[in-house]
RNA sequence: GGACGCGUAGCUCAGUUGGUUAGAGCACUACCUUGACAUGGUAGGGGUCACAGGUUCGAGUCCUGUCGCGUCCACCA
């Protein structure tokens, strides 16, 4: 047979293996009444993005899966595609255009757009190439962008329905503004971070009463030149008096009710609120129900407005600065104190949010949000792991509405249209394509909105709207629902259950039926992965370094399942280690191998063979593997998997049966069982390292009518009735004999290369017969020249061990330090004293006897005899020392 | 303020529904370049399973509390 090199190379192997793939449409599913489906839609990437970490163990993930189960017999589509990320993506051109020393307004929006498109064109499928290298095995020929004219024809429609429907409304409200990016973000977009800030204590004195002062406590100072009330509780003594006054706001000048409300702390600060409504959503709320004016002080940029009178002009931080020195100036000033609190950071560029009012689109999320929280409860969608269900279900019980408006460029632009000639407010259109003329009025006046909608507008319809919807394709009837969501925690609010409620909303059906929410991947110190704090480890350069199969075969094996990952770049060897070891064993089986006698039929060879013991015991133990295999990928528990086959090949066929088919290689049985084992087993590994178990199992004999990658064969059928307990406890005891032989040499330092006498002492005929069959690979495996085996008593000068039922001796006269020997048993004999002492008095408690099962009781006992029998044998071995 | 996760060998982590002697990888020690593999082999050392109670015949595993680390959610200005 053909020889391999001596070390698995992964370069050049891996590509040449992916393009044969593609270009064979090995990725590709369409609906097939004969086959059942399976499909998952990837969670996709922005058009900005680069692979990192967190992509490659999410895709590795659902590459098992597909993987996994199309060679299960499933028609299995993974659906691909990239997402336009409004906001990151307009960010990352606007950049670019400011090196050019431009802004997009220099450009225009129409422009500015086209640019974007060319910056996507140009960098957009970066990521794409990135996913190929992984390895991924998506249906590149159905790959999807949210902007899309499908895609982006879905997105319309879910609008007009929503509206038509009245769940989607507009309206003045407060809420997160990033005056960065200049736009509005939605709750889940305005991410919480402590921060140190000051507590400010403010004298703002009563009307016409000299020298009397309501003392407020304020994180935002500048803030209150949109001041129009001062709020405390009513059942706050300190303040009785207040009632009917009114205060003057210092600086502005201007008169400000006292209102009374139960919502203030009595508690917090001086427990008097200064209540700005057009700044701040407690405040907002007091407003409404106290009927208060809403002054906005601020500019998109949150720099003061005109409004602001003096500190116009003023960033927001400078505007602080300034007022704390004008009220220290005025002795209005009483003093600040350190105040840590939470406070709201643009997810996209990290900036502080300003509360401020704005108009701007929303969704009612309630009536959405009923039927998506029945699905889960009533466990129609899945979470694995399963604590993640009340994660979901909080959320979705206490939802807020959805800001979708954003005040950007790029994206899907609002569909709604505003009449000039109606009255305000009342010429809104809502439409997909720009109406002629106003159907109220007649005007021919009309200007679109010129918002976008939030991104996740789009991501929400992704597992339909990719495969056609609203249009009732073949492609959506046969993969939707889709069968798997492989996610991340931090998407659970932005994306699952947005997709949740969308998919029951608009397509009547659950988008998923299991949601896997993995880890979060962090470096060796526990921190997050991001570019920013330079802790990143490439997956590209691993990949060039290790493999890809390495790649994702170590990140995998470390994952426990939902568990964060901790990486750091030694951990890539253990898997590039393992392809190497796989790739040696198989050169070695295949150097051996003679095709026609593993060509002929296999099932028959079965039934007529005599299979010897390791031969019995590795089929039992492979097809125990595979069934324990199959069962942690349906659940899941891809760690589990990967170890579980990683200690089969590497422990149990590379280190006992191969080395044990060395001496019967040239047998017919070893010839079929090493084949088939190997065969087998690459197949079994296929989902977790597609590239190395292809390139090997093309070079194995095998009918060349068959498929022609791995890929597409079947998933190993678990053969039940080769799973042997017996021959697998038989194979225990006799590994136990071949250690203590390997433990003596090499506690009186034998050479390796020298052959030693051994004796096994054994008092039963089934152990006799046990050894007597299997001298040949005892001897060979532990370096034994001859073996007796039968009732013999020990010589002089010999070293002795003790395993279960035998006794073994290995006559070392002469080189035997007695002292030495006896120090050593007399620790075996301790250690088995001890086991023993606890186990008998645990036996004579009548409590574990009674309570205990049957089966537990009567391992303990025969336990206590076989150590029994053990220590009798150890100390009759002391005393001929 | 609420919720969740984690604390097991020097390091990074597994540990099924409670049941013999708690495992792996890396690191460490000794020996070995043996015709698959030094990205390797053989043998070995190393653990009061964070702490304190409780349930149980039996707890790393279940319950309660404490301490430490981490994450998410939340309108104390």
């Amino acid at each position: 047979m053909e020889e391999l090199p001596k070390a698995y190379d992964p370069q050049g192997i891996e590509d040449r293996l992916y393009k044969e793939w593609e270009a064979k449409g090995h990725f590709h599913a369409k609906p097939d009444p004969k086959k059942k489906p399976y499909s998952i839609v990837i969670p996709p990437p922005n058009i900005t993005g680069i692979l990192h970490m967190g992509h490659a163990l999410n895709d590795t993930l659902q590459d098992i899966l597909i993987r996994f189960k199309r060679m299960q017999g499933f028609e299995a589509e993974w659906m691909p595609g990239t997402d336009h990320a409004g906001i990151a993506t307009q960010n990352v051109v606007e950049r670019k255009l400011a090196k050019e020393g431009k802004k997009r307004q220099d450009l225009g929006r129409e422009k500015f757009i086209e640019e974007v498109w060319k910056w996507r064109e140009e960098y957009g499928s970066t990521i794409i190439r990135q996913l190929k290298k992984l390895g991924c095995s998506c249906d590149w020929e159905r790959t999807r962008f949210t902007m899309d004219e499908g895609l982006s024809d879905a997105v319309l429609d879910v609008f007009i329905k929503l509206y038509e429907k009245g769940l989607i409304y507009r309206g003045n409200y407060i809420i997160n503004w990033c005056p960065r990016c200049q736009t509005a973000l939605s709750d889940e977009e305005s991410q919480h971070r402590d921060v140190d800030g000051m507590l400010y204590h403010i004298k703002y004195p009563i009307k016409a009463a000299k020298d009397s002062f309501v003392i407020v406590a304020t994180t935002r100072p500048e803030t209150m030149l949109g001041d129009v009330a001062i709020a405390v509780n009513p059942k706050d003594k300190r303040y009785k008096d207040l009632k009917g006054k009114a205060v003057m706001l210092p600086l502005v000048g201007r008169e400000l009710k006292i209102i009374f409300d139960p919502i203030v702390d009595l508690k917090f600060g001086t427990g008097a609120l200064k209540v700005t409504p057009a700044h701040d959503p407690v405040d907002f709320e007091l407003g409404r129900k106290h009927n208060l004016e809403q002054i906005n002080v601020m500019n998109d940029d949150a720099s003061i407005n005109s409004l602001g009178g003096d500190y116009e002009g003023l960033d927001r931080f400078e505007a602080r600065e300034a007022i704390l020195e004008d009220l220290k100036a005025r002795g209005l000033f009483i003093k600040s104190e350190p105040h840590r609190h939470a406070v709201g950071h643009c997810y996209r560029c990290h900036t502080m949010v300003e509360p401020r009012l704005s108009p701007q689109w929303f969704v009612k999320m309630k009536p959405l949000a009923k039927p998506a929280i029945d699905a889960v409860k009533k466990g129609k969608i899945k979470f694995y792991p399963e604590r993640w269900t009340k994660v979901y279900l909080d959320w979705m019980t206490n939802i807020r509405d959805w800001c979708i408006s954003r005040q950007i460029w790029w994206g899907h632009r609002i569909p709604v249209y505003y009449c000039k000639g109606c009255k305000d407010g009342e010429g809104i259109i809502v439409s997909k394509a720009k109406p002629e003329k106003c159907p109220k009025c007649g005007s021919a006046d009309i200007a679109q909105d010129p918002d976008v909608l939030d991104t996740w507008f789009s991501s929400w319809l992704w597992p339909f709207s990719t495969f056609g919807w609203p249009k009732e394709t073949p492609e959506l009837k046969y993969f939707y629902p889709t069968n798997a969501l492989v996610t991340a925690q931090e998407i659970i609010f932005f994306w699952v259950a947005r997709m949740i409620m969308a998919g029951i909303e608009f397509r009547g059906a659950i988008p998923f039926k299991d949601v896997y929410i993995h880890g979060t991947v962090r470096d060796i110190t526990g921190t997050k992965m991001s570019k920013s704090l330079g802790n990143v480890i490439d997956p590209l350069d691993m990949i060039a370094k290790y493999g890809t199969d390495a790649l994702r075969f170590s990140i995998i094996s470390i994952t426990a399942q939902g568990q964060d990952v901790f990486l750091s770049e030694g951990k890539f060897e253990l898997g590039r280690n393992f392809a190497n070891k796989l790739w040696n064993a198989s050169r070695f089986i295949l150097m051996n191998l003679k095709e026609d006698e593993v060509k002929a039929d296999l099932c028959v060879f079965f039934k007529g063979a005599k299979l010897s013991l390791p031969d019995k015991w590795i089929l039992s133990r492979f097809y125990s593997t595979l069934s324990y295999v199959t069962e942690c990928l349906d659940e899941y528990k891809f760690n589990e998997a990967a170890n579980s086959i990683y200690e089969f090949i590497w422990h149990e066929f590379c280190d006992w049966y191969i080395e044990i088919a060395k001496v019967t290689i040239s047998e017919k049985s070893s010839q079929v069982i090493l084949y088939k084992v190997l065969e087998k087993s690459l197949r079994m590994l296929h989902p977790i390292m597609p590239f190395v178990t292809d390139e090997i199992w093309r070079k194995l004999p095998r009918e060349k009518t068959g498929a022609d990658s791995i890929m597409i064969e079947s998933w190993p059928h678990v053969q039940k009735e080769m799973i042997s307990k017996d021959a697998e406890s038989k194979m225990k005891e006799l590994i136990e004999i071949i250690v203590a032989i390997r433990n003596i040499r090499s506690v009186w330092n034998i050479d390796p290369q020298t052959s030693v006498e051994a004796i096994m002492n054994v008092h039963e005929g089934g152990i006799e017969k046990l050894l007597r069959e299997n001298e040949g690979f005892i001897k060979r495996t532990a370096r034994v020249s001859s073996l007796k085996i039968g009732k013999i008593s020990k010589p002089a000068g010999a070293a002795a061990s003790v395993v279960g039922r035998v006794e073994i001796y290995i006559p070392l006269e002469g080189l035997i330090d007695l002292a030495k020997e006896r120090t050593r048993l007399k620790k075996e004999e301790d250690r088995i004293n001890h086991e023993i002492r606890s186990i008998s008095a645990r036996l004579k408690d009548k409590n574990f006897t009674l309570k205990a099962p049957k089966e537990v009781v009567e391992k303990q006992a025969a336990r206590k005899d076989e150590l029994v029998s053990q220590l009798e044998k150890l100390k009759s071995n002391l005393e001929q020392i």
